[in-house]
DNA sequence: TCTGGGGTCCTAGGACCC
DNA sequence: TCTGGGGTCCTAGGACCC
């Protein structure tokens, strides 16, 4: 038997727990550049605001309801997550944490359905007296199962729902809409619909060639995940990431070459930074730009460039050089730039790479400098130490104008209670 | 005025190998 | 006149997830 997991609006349920203030009212939380609407509360959703739209298309509702707008602090929610995700080994073993506020878990050995339900309250209890997150919990004997038990358990008084090891379960499935089945998007869906399939009971007695045809395997095994049959396994030990990534758009256009470059310098930092912290090693890197596609009146301009280094590194300087030398071939005067971003790519493990026999790079020492700066930078904060390509000006950063503390993270942004 | 960021997987088709 | 069979690798594009 499976679990999901699903921590309910999680960005701005961990708002709330640090302002009380906001309970009942209408909240948002933005994405980076305080762009999108990326979590809404009950109340926000009710006024409409979609998810992922972009907040200016809803000022009027903003201001007439009083909507707080927020922008986004990756700082709090992902060590609320961890906090969370730590909790669910009292109950498995077996937990596979499969995004920032969800979980899948595994129960083996018989249980009844009302056993079942039973640990889906106390998981939900418990993870909302300990830390203060309402989460919804779907159970299934598939991961599929699981996750559309979870849409369901949202809609549910109890928020929790148990599709049972032994039942059809066909009225439920008959209330979820064909979109809302994990692994089918609007495009599928769409397509769907015009064949007459509108909810996931449709969906699951539907000709299995006819949807392997157009939804390859990957449609084929949701569908027998929805007959119950186990197509999806859990991932108890998360494999190593193939590539990374660091973009960002900017706080304004840019047209200067200097401003774009510097922008680009500390995206690559931070993707090296990153790429450290995970034992891994890239072996070429693509760095891109992009004007804005939604000026439909500015000349549009998207290109990339990807570089191959001679060996795989994951030190700074390296890298850095690589990457500007891919800017600079491909940095075009006269269009105004909206985002970079730098891609590491065919990414290994540090100790498996592939040396070279005529390498001139001294990699103990420049290993040694990467290890004390990263060490000084999660001491004091990752921006403390950095090479000066990235910090020249600062007239283009990404805006957060309304970001609350890092509560938990940062003896600044502890919360303080007065009487 | 203002539109996010980070990933994965699958397929078809072409180049190339013996 | 008749023109094989089996395989790998790479890329672009399209779908999906959060």
């Amino acid at each position: 038997m499976f679990a999901l997991v699903d921590c309910n609006n999680f960005y701005v349920s961990c708002e709330r727990r640090f302002n009380p203030k906001l309970k009942g009212r209408p909240v948002v939380v933005l994405s980076n550049n305080d762009g999108c609407a990326v979590s809404r509360s009950n109340e926000a959703k009710a006024l409409g605001i979609e998810m992922a739209a972009p907040i200016f298309k809803f000022k009027d509702i903003v201001k007439k309801h009083g909507v707080v707008c927020l922008s986004s602090n990756y700082a709090l929610y992902g060590d609320i997550s961890r906090r969370i995700m730590s909790l669910f080994e009292r109950w498995t073993p077996d937990v596979e944490v499969y995004s920032i506020d969800e979980a899948f878990l595994r129960f083996n050995g018989k249980r009844s359905e009302s056993g079942l339900e039973q640990i889906a309250k106390e998981i939900r209890s418990t993870v909302l007296q300990w830390t203060g997150i309402p989460v919804s919990v779907g159970m299934g004997i598939t991961k599929t199962l699981a996750k559309a038990g979870s849409k369901l358990a949202k809609k549910s008084e109890s928020g929790v729902m148990v599709l049972a090891p032994d039942k059809e379960n066909a009225s439920h499935l008959e209330s979820l809409k064909v979109e809302d089945v994990w692994g089918i998007g609007r495009q599928y869906a769409r397509w769907l619909n015009n064949h007459g399939i509108h909810t996931a009971i449709d969906f699951r007695n539907a000709d299995e060639q006819f949807i392997r045809q157009k939804m390859t395997v990957v449609g084929h095994r949701t569908l027998l995940e929805l007959r119950g049959i186990e197509c999806i396994t859990m991932e108890l030990n998360p494999p190593n990431k193939k590539t990374l990534c660091h973009a960002r758009s900017f706080g304004r256009l840019l047209e200067s070459k200097d401003e774009v470059r510097e922008s680009l310098a500390l995206y690559t930092e931070l993707a090296a930074a990153k790429l450290r912290g995970e034992c891994l090693v890239a072996q070429s890197v693509c760095v891109f730009l992009e004007t804005n596609p939604f000026r439909t009146q500015d000349p549009q301009y998207r290109p990339s460039k990807t570089v191959e280094f001679p060996v795989p590194t994951n030190i700074t300087p390296e890298i850095l050089k690589y990457a500007l030398a891919a800017f600079d071939l491909i940095f075009r005067p006269g269009y105004k730039y909206k985002k970079a971003g730098i891609l590491l790519l065919e990414l290994v493990p540090e100790d498996q790479a592939q040396a070279e026999l005529f390498d001139n790079v001294n990699r103990d020492q420049a290993n040694r400098l990467m290890t004390a700066m990263d060490g000084i930078n999660k001491k004091h904060g990752r921006e403390t130490l950095g090479f000066s390509a990235g910090r020249i000006r600062d007239g283009w950063q990404p805006k957060f104008e309304n970001r609350t503390a890092n509560y938990t993270t940062s003896w600044n942004g502890l919360l303080v209670v007065s009487s």
